[in-house]
DNA sequence: AAATATTAAATTGTTGACAATCTTGGATCA
DNA sequence: TGATCCAAGATTGTCAACAATTTAATATTT
């Protein structure tokens, strides 16, 4: 685990910041593993810093769906159930509805980065390179949003982000229908350019519900289970 | 301002969140004013607490959306622009939406408590008790919420409202037209029991974009400006 | 006089020590 | 043997002092 030094020469920044966007990565990365206490004597003298940036970096992570507390008990890692899981497809899904919306209303005809990522997006789907696809597909999701231009959107989409990826790592990397997936994206790409908001929110919408839907076809296969 | 000792009885709840539910309380009832900064050493006397407890009160109310922290800056409380107000009600409708849409699901053709609540707003509108019919609506949606059984989508519209009531604090209580309102509720509660989870969907998200257009409509006669 | 640089005061950020609470392991008792 | 109680250890919560940064007030320069 390398020492939080290495960042702080970020200025303008403060201690918790610094251990915060650590511990995002480290989280993140599941080298604190879901449901795993932070101890935040332990992490901090590893960190080298006090307990105290760490505690205010666990209170922010709090705020991004990241950690729980639990008073006089600590800050846990969150876990996400097979079901939470679920229903955050379907927050996710109104969200980005409403992401999409906006955007259309707000591009006036010009879709920006979108058209670049979606072309390579493309080529990742033919040459069936998954990560490199999954990566792509966060960048373009997280532009839409950009492109609506509301940090209080951007801030509740990532967040809900954020828990997906708690849940079991990197199971959500596995896209099972990338060409598919992209089509949708082409789809709604088409209707921010022709400013069509209230077509853009539908098919926003849709390619989450759609999203929920590959995931469960494919979860139903390897069978995993929750409490 | 009441000390805080008056609420320390309250058992395994930690001295932080003793102050967040005060500074709450102090920031929707006006007492600290919105774009205010929040000085930590004097609230921290005036509570007879340290700054510790105000500084983890203060990130509390950040991810409640009531508190903006600026880097050796301090925390402000947050102000809300009229062009935020009119995002976030679009926001609150698709949340909303998501959430009459997942009370259909679970109620089973009971709605609990909307029923009352239905009757005591309509006697309210009918005697023209603004203030009755106000608290009585924040229930009648606290309690559509709960039905949902998400405690994420819970979190996310409370926040909501709660950056709603920063908009001119008392603003939002002249409720231009309690009888139609109700009507919305009374179309909303129907389909919950009929189980038409698609329909509640609709009516929920409606029912909140006419309240902004409500709003709208009150504003443009007192002409509100906001940078 | 206006703009800029400088210094002092106020305020936030960080730390280490101490208090309160929870957890664990062993002793006691039925 | 099993359950309950108690004490010791570990961990979180709170505090007060100190460091870093910003804000303001003042002096300086043009």
């Amino acid at each position: 685990m390398s020492d939080i030094d290495l960042l702080a020469l970020r200025q303008s920044s403060t201690l918790s910041e610094l251990v915060a966007d650590k511990m995002e990565k480290l989280i993140l990365s599941g080298e604190l593993a879901a449901g795993e206490r932070i101890n935040e004597a332990v992490l901090a003298k590893e960190l080298g810093v006090s307990r105290g940036p760490v505690r205010e970096a666990s209170m922010l992570l709090t705020s991004r769906g990241l950690v729980e507390f639990i008073a006089f008990r600590g800050a846990f890692v969150r876990k996400i159930s097979r079901a939470e899981l679920l229903e955050i497809y379907d927050l996710r899904a109104v969200l980005t509805g409403q992401a999409c919306y906006l955007a259309a209303l707000k591009a006036g005809g010009d879709a920006g980065p979108l058209n670049d990522l979606h072309e390579r997006m493309e080529k990742a789907a033919d040459s069936n390179k998954a990560d490199k696809y999954y990566t792509l597909n966060l960048k373009f999701h997280e532009c839409l949003v950009d492109m609506a231009g509301s940090s209080r959107l951007r801030t509740m989409i990532d967040s809900l982000v954020n828990e997906m990826h708690l849940y079991r790592q990197v199971s959500l990397r596995s896209h099972p229908d990338m060409a598919q997936s992209n089509r949708e994206h082409r789809a709604i790409l088409d209707a921010i350019i022709e400013g069509d908001a209230e077509k853009a929110r539908e098919l926003g919408e849709a390619h989450v519900r759609a999203g929920k839907k590959r995931f469960e076809a494919a979860g139903a296969e390897t069978l995993v289970e929750d409490e």
